[in-house]
RNA sequence: GGGCAGUUAGCUCAGCGGUAGAGCACUGUCCUCACACGACAGGGGUCAUAGGUUCGAAUCCUAUACUGCCCACCA
């Protein structure tokens, strides 16, 4: 016998042992079957799992598990990701804790705890995503620094450099002060901050004149200009082009350029040109190359020799203090205004990024980019919701150059090797004496854009990779389209020829329940374990998926898990329900095929109707990766219909005599709910797989494990319109005696008797028919029937189906009551016959709507007017 | 500066051309023999605003207003 309440503690720990034991999940490649395979997202080694990991496996797990049980080979590759410098920089800030640094350590040192670290990190990770559920396939693992990822890693470097998509040069790059790395553009997040705008007048290098005014919002790289450029068209400035300002306090001499990319109407039309640290003044640079160019600033952030005595060795920010204080003294600044502009920042540390001009190694990717727009062009990649398909595209029309090196120690080191003035060689290992490799890495992503195909083991032609490429589908966040989603898909067209996923299934960022992103900081993060303690894994689970619509963020807080919670409860206790009503030992298993159809009454066909459409709908919605809408149709056909409808009324017979009755209702509720189970357990994937195997002895079920099982089949239709109908009119009729009930006081334990006056002889038969149904739930002792409009004194009404319900309540009710509950009833009434009667007296719906329209709609306004009718008609011989 | 979403019940969101829905919260009754993590009943919305298309619009179109996101080298 189960207990009372669901307790998912033991549970969970039970199922996730023997799941492991039967190597449930573990997949090797089988002829001739369907695939379904899907590979994570690598969590980065950091740290834990958060709110928003759990999220994007359990969608992953969803689809797994569903495709599994739909009779698919499924594989789902786990693994983790280095992370570079993201990685790198908590270990240097640990390091710091103990007041060393990675160069103290020296970079063998430090890598050597890099991986101890790591090590364990990635097995935290790992237990996390097997206690939420993951049906991951173990034996796969994969790390994107392993040796066999190394060896996808270097290939991959190899053929690009062999077809001259790499190569290495001096490029204007992002430079992370702090990280002290260059960082790829879309590394680089713009942030909206309040600045100033200055107004710094260069005085004429020949004293005549007023000289030029230029706006800046970044005084301090003055030190390094080496021209004022203005739009040659620019009336103002003409004639100016060639003369040459004295920059100030510097005394040096530069000169006036004519260039048309500066725009004349802002600021005063007159831009201070510091190539080398600006990427638009760069580009000025390559126009018009004999301005030269002078770095002021330093890798590490401050203002170098070239920057002048003053200011030599300060950071940005003094330099900028200083500059100004000392222009403001020479009465060269003009004037300050208030500005708003997008400062670039550090993706991993927050920090300013400086443009800086460095050596560095780049992937060449327009002929990388063709492939993927293509590919999507011609769908043979979707993205899922479609809005993104255009960001995307847009992103690879306008694709620049990929920076792929990092100046970090944490990675791929660039298997590039130099001796002397010989030419590099990209080599694996060392050529031999006297080569030295380049010190830096390659960007973490340069790995993990050949995941799906490195964990199949490419570049090796293995029958993993034969068998699982291209993978389903993959799942991720949009805030890495581009970083990872892009990059997947042109290294798969590369080196595959084919994309690595046919779909993407881009799903929002795990919110606040007021809509702010989480953060430490603003103290509204969930942790995912917690939860996982506190409610149980599948509530955690299903409370976030159920909230994924697609092209969606998910509002998120404790309280949306509780509900959730509950519903797993409600799986139980109504799982509970069934097996005390069943013999402890049955003959042989329940089944649906078996059932005696001259047996069934209407609420089995109603629910088996109901069952199916339940299944059919939630089968559509995934089909359209709509996992949301999927767990939202099975949680209302179990709560709403099975339970609050189905099992009330199939208590009837199974508190009745042996029969076949009885066995038929047995039958349906072990069936019905067996198949319910099954069919959320891609979703609750502990709860269900208990309670499947609680149900075995009657289900007949075989496969140790719901994963081992098939989804729910019915052999029969069992699709029924009539039956949907009928039961809807059974069901009003309940609901109203309920209501009159509950509107009236009436005690709960006494049973109500009633006469159903009119002439509506269907719903007559229907309520004759199922008098069982009435009188149970609605605790009604008898029902008598008759033409007789003419209301018994003392008696309340309650109108439904188009006929009267009377109900005697001498001395238990209040007339004052009852009639002001009527007459409420009759402004419902009349409110919804107005509305119906608008349409239907409109001459032109009549005419013009489709003909069953109007036919639904005059049915409508007959069973509305018919009903206003019989209420006020009651309300009127009120005594 | 470009692009994309959103604006529906107190809160969080579904619905996306035919009488306004869910969960949570709220009110009332009930510890009715699966479940109080429950049952039943109930209150609550001019579906952002203004036009338009249509027999009919929360749903389609056009503007406007906020809100959020993505992209972008205007100093």
């Amino acid at each position: 016998m189960l207990d009372k309440a669901y307790d998912p503690g033991p549970v969970e720990s039970r199922w996730l042992q023997e799941w492991e034991a039967a190597r449930l999940f573990h997949s090797e490649p089988k002829a001739g079957a369907r695939m379904f395979s899907i590979v994570i997202p690598p969590p980065n080694v950091t740290g834990a799992l958060h709110i928003g990991h759990a999220l994007n496996n359990t969608l992953q797990d969803v689809l797994v598990r569903w495709h599994r049980l739909h009779g698919a080979e499924t594989c789902w590759v786990p693994g983790t990701d280095h992370g570079g410098i993201a990685t790198q920089n908590v270990m240097e800030k640990q390091l710091k804790g103990e007041s060393l640094s990675r160069h103290a350590l020296g970079r063998e040192k430090f890598l050597e705890r890099m991986q101890a670290w790591t090590r364990s990190t990635k097995s935290t990770i790992l237990g996390q995503l097997k206690r939420l559920g993951c049906a991951l396939d173990w034996q796969r693992e994969a790390f994107t620094m392993d040796e066999a990822r190394a060896k996808s890693v270097f290939s991959a470097f190899k053929a690009l450099w062999d077809a001259r998509l790499i190569y290495r040069g001096e490029r204007m790059v992002n430079w992370c002060v702090r990280c002290g790395t260059a960082l790829s553009d879309i590394e680089v997040e713009h942030e909206e901050r309040k600045g100033k705008l200055w107004h710094i007048r260069y005085p004429a290098a020949d004293g005549k004149g007023e000289g030029l005014v230029v706006a800046t919002t970044r005084p301090e790289t003055l030190l390094g200009d080496t021209a004022v450029a203005v739009n040659p068209r620019d009336n103002r400035y003409l004639g100016l082009v060639g003369r040459k300002l004295k920059l100030p306090l510097t005394g040096r001499e530069i000169p006036i350029v004519g260039d048309e990319h500066v725009d004349a109407t802002f600021g005063t039309g007159a831009v201070k040109v510091t190539p080398a640290h600006d990427p638009n003044d760069f580009e000025i640079l390559q126009r018009h190359t004999e301005i030269g160019l002078r770095k002021v600033i330093g890798p590490d952030g401050k203002m170098t020799p070239d920057a002048g005595e003053g200011c030599a060795g300060l950071s940005r920010e003094q330099a900028r203090d200083k500059v100004l204080a000392d222009l403001a003294a020479e009465g060269l600044l003009v004037k300050t205004e208030d500005h708003k502009n997008a400062v670039g920042v550090c993706y991993r540390c927050g920090s300013a990024i400086e443009p800086l001009l460095s050596l560095q190694w780049f992937v060449k990717m327009g002929d990388l980019a063709k492939p993927a727009i293509e590919a999507l062009d011609k769908g043979q990649f979707k993205i899922h919701p479609q809005n993104w398909a255009n960001p995307y595209r847009e992103w690879l029309s306008n694709i620049k150059d990929w920076c792929v090196s990092r100046q970090i120690w944490w990675g791929h080191r660039i298997p590039v090797w130099y001796k002397e003035s010989q030419e590099p060689v990209v080599a694996a290992s060392s050529p031999g004496e006297g080569w030295t490799q380049d010190p830096d890495v390659l960007d973490t992503w340069f790995s993990s854009a050949l995941w799906p195909m490195s964990v199949f083991g490419w570049p090796d032609k293995t029958e993993d990779l034969r068998f699982y490429y291209p993978t389903s589908v993959l799942v991720t966040g949009y805030e890495i389209l581009y970083l990872w989603v892009a990059r997947m898909q042109m290294m798969g067209l590369r080196f595959q020829g084919q994309p690595p996923f046919s779909d993407a299934i881009i799903h929002g960022i795990v919110r606040d329940k007021s809509g702010k992103k989480m953060s430490k900081s603003l103290g509204n993060v969930v942790d995912p374990l917690l939860m996982m303690d506190k409610y149980g894994t599948d509530a955690l689970r299903f409370s976030l998926v159920v909230q994924a619509h697609p092209g969606r963020d998910v509002p998120f807080a404790e309280d949306s898990i509780t509900g959730s919670r509950n519903f797993a409860n409600k799986l139980w206790n109504s799982t509970r329900f069934v097996l005390m009503n069943l013999p402890e030992r049955p003959a042989r298993p329940y089944s649906l095929e078996t059932l005696s159809h001259c047996c069934l009454e209407l609420a089995d066909k109603w629910i088996l109707a109901e069952y199916q459409a339940a299944l059919e709908q939630a089968r559509k919605a995934m089909e359209s990766c709509d996992v949301a809408a999927a767990g939202d149709a099975l949680y209302g056909f179990l709560w709403d219909k099975f339970c609050d409808w189905y099992v009330e009324l199939a208590k009837i017979r199974l508190q009745g005599i042996e029969g076949e009755e009885k066995e038929s209702a047995r039958a349906i509720l072990v069936q019905v709910l067996n198949g319910t189970l099954k069919m959320l357990h891609p979703f609750m994937p502990y709860v269900t797989e208990e309670l499947f195997a609680a149900l075995k002895p009657y289900s007949g079920e075989m496969a140790a494990f719901v994963l081992k099982a098939q989804a729910p089949r019915t052999a029969f239709d069992w699709s029924n319109e009539e039956a949907r109908r009928d039961m809807g009119t059974v069901m009003s009729v309940i609901s109203e005696l309920r209501a009159l009930r509950a509107q009236l006081n009436v005690p709960p334990g006494l049973k109500i008797k009633v006469i159903a006056a009119g002439d509506a002889p269907e719903s007559e038969a229907l309520v004759a028919g199922h008098q069982g149904y009435v009188k149970a739930l609605a605790r009604v002792e008898a029902v008598e029937f008759t033409k007789n409009l003419r209301r018994p004194a003392q008696s309340a009404t309650a109108v439904a189906a188009g006929l009267s319900f009377f109900v005697p309540l001498a001395g238990l009710i209040d007339f004052d009551t009852e009639r002001q509950r009527l007459q409420k009833e009759a402004q419902k009434a009349e409110a919804e016959l107005q509305k119906i009667a608008q349409k239907v007296k409109n001459p032109n719906f009549i005419a013009r709507a489709p003909r069953e329209e109007v036919a639904t709609a005059e049915a409508q306004y007959g069973a509305a007017e018919a009903r206003f009718a019989r209420i006020k008609d009651t309300l009127q011989y009120l005594d």
